[in-house]
RNA sequence: GGCCCCUUCGUCUAAUCGGUUAGGACACCAGCCUUUCAAGCUGGCAGCAGGGGUUCGAAUCCCCUAGGGGUCACCA
């Protein structure tokens, strides 16, 4: 057990989507491989945006992927509360302690001329900073605003001068001008904390040791180290992940296809391939493999390999890997995974027989090789489970309509499979065979349209498959009622 | 716009101290397998952003340019 503590940080102001659920992963995999803790805060402090709906898909989501945590909202240990909406007191306390350490000040401003300030300093081609008309009043008359004026928010005193390095595990020392920091804004005027002082706090009285988080917020941490230094905390070390970008380039978002958890989910991706294809999103194990279990990946896991630039996520390559998944899995894990779906559909019972189970396992074995996601499986297999199954026109047409010999041929089929005692693979594949031999045909004369009458579709798993899933009681009655229906007699 | 980060096949990436025919994977193409469709196997296509240096030698080190991204909120 080593004292490494990491954290994952979401605001539950939308579903988790997958940028932050790698950044989750990353800090899961390091505890795990450190044998650190993986604490989950919720950061909550944007009231107008965040909601319990969302706190329950953001738990929901990290739960379904496996991503367990050591300490959170449910699992309190002895540095809670993990919500930050429930700590307010303790951020309140912080600056009222800068504030009599002169390391921080009242403003008045108000966000109206905040914004034309701001106007007129981007105008003039300068950093928009801002400018502290507050910095230096007089306690008198700060005392004679706070009663006047609408409210008020306290800022930190920020140098002008020097520069802060921040370092960073994947890029090394950075360097930031403090010229470019401005007073930035402790506690809002709603006495709520803005985002990097609750989260400089917590995450140093939550004893973090390590900030493994999105790139986005390099730019944010020496106003972070700024903070912790007038605090008087320990610096912990930073890690900046890069970014998760669209095909285009852009920032992920909603236009650019399922793009949060829940929707992998519900399209039927499995959470050891997305968490598979994510992990392979940044970094890499150094070697030419790229399907690795989740154990391994904890394995071989270092935040010194995780890569510098941004990665731009493939759908292709995420579907293909969940398809490698579904086909080498565990046949009663894929069961597992894939009940829902047929249930959702109808199509199994909520709560399934033996029998439903075995079955559905049974078309899940010849069918797993054709499906790249779960969401493909009901459609794919929905003859197994019907018997007012479609059929395709292409194929009836060629099949039945076109070829006069059909009719005979399922119909000696039909009378053959009627006859076996031992409805299994050898007896079924002779059967067949003798058909073709005794009609002086081709097995393909035999068995396209034999596939036809039994699925009504012209591709599938094999034929063989196909006919000892359905039983031969089933098979029969389906040729049957296919040489009546297409009067193929 | 200021500041910061980044730049190897279309995409994800590998290449210990500079010396490799620049490797793998997805996608794509072809062949094999096969009664179908897949899967699988084999092979192919395809890359060091550009320009200067340093060096016997640079994808690798330095500089410049270009491009992409992030940030500059009383959002996180």
């Amino acid at each position: 057990m080593s004292d490494v503590r990491v954290r994952f940080a979401p605001s539950p102001t939308g579903e988790l989507h997958i940028g932050g659920a790698r950044t989750a992963l990353f800090n899961w995999l390091y505890a795990q491989k450190t044998g650190g803790k993986f604490i989950l805060r919720i950061d909550d402090t944007d009231r107008e945006r965040s909601s319990p709906d969302h706190l329950e898909a953001i738990y929901r989501a990290l739960t379904w992927l496996g991503l367990d945590w050591d300490e959170g909202p449910d699992q309190p240990a002895s540095y809670g509360p993990y919500v930050q909406s429930e700590r307010l007191s303790i951020y309140t306390e912080a600056a009222q302690k800068l504030l009599q350490e002169g390391k921080a000040y009242y403003c008045f401003c108000s966000v109206e001329e905040l914004a034309e300030q701001k106007k007129i300093v981007r105008e003039s081609g300068q950093a928009p900073r801002y400018r502290g008309t507050c910095r230096n009043l007089p306690p008198a008359q700060q005392e004679e605003k706070k009663l006047t004026c609408q409210g008020h928010v306290i800022r930190l005193l920020t140098p002008e001068e020097g520069e802060t390095v921040v370092e960073d595990v994947i890029r090394g020392w950075v360097t930031f001008d403090n010229a470019n920091l401005d007073d930035l804004i402790l506690i809002r005027s709603d006495g709520l904390p803005t985002y990097n002082f609750a989260s400089v706090v917590d995450d140093s009285l939550m004893k973090i040791t390590h900030v493994i988080r999105a790139e986005e917020h390099l730019s944010n941490t020496p106003r972070q180290q700024f903070i912790a230094r007038q605090l008087g905390f320990r610096l912990p070390v930073y890690a900046h992940v890069p970014m998760i970008l669209a095909p285009d380039h852009s920032k992920l978002s909603k236009r650019h296809g399922a793009t949060s958890v829940q929707e992998y989910k519900e399209m039927g991706i499995v959470p050891s391939a997305l968490l598979n294809y994510l992990a392979l999103l940044g970094w890499s194990p150094g070697e030419d493999r790229e399907i690795l279990p989740l154990e391994e990946i904890v394995q071989l896991f270092s935040l010194e390999r995780i890569t510098k630039n941004p990665a731009i996520y493939d759908q292709q390559k995420l579907t293909w890997m969940n398809g490698h998944y579904l086909r080498t899995m565990e046949l009663e894990e894929l069961l597992q995974e894939a009940l829902p779906f047929f249930q959702a559909a109808g199509v199994i019972s909520a709560n399934p027989t033996e029998e439903e189970r075995l079955y559905l396992q049974a078309v899940l074995r010849i069918m797993r090789d054709r499906i790249k996601v779960l969401g493909e499986a009901v459609e794919a297999t929905d003859y197994f489970f019907r018997e007012d199954y479609a059929f395709d026109p292409e194929g009836v047409k060629k099949q039945f309509q076109q070829n006069k010999e059909t009719g005979k041929i399922l119909t000696r089929v039909s009378r053959v499979l009627q006859g076996l005692e031992a409805f299994e693979e050898t007896a079924v594949h002779d059967a067949l065979a003798g058909v073709a031999v005794e009609l002086e045909v081709s097995q393909g004369k035999v068995n396209v349209p034999l596939r036809l009458a039994l699925t009504g579709r012209t591709r599938g798993p094999e034929l063989l498959d196909i006919l000892l899933v359905l039983g031969k009681d089933r098979s029969v009655a389906r040729i049957e009622k296919t040489l009546e229906r297409f009067d193929l007699g």
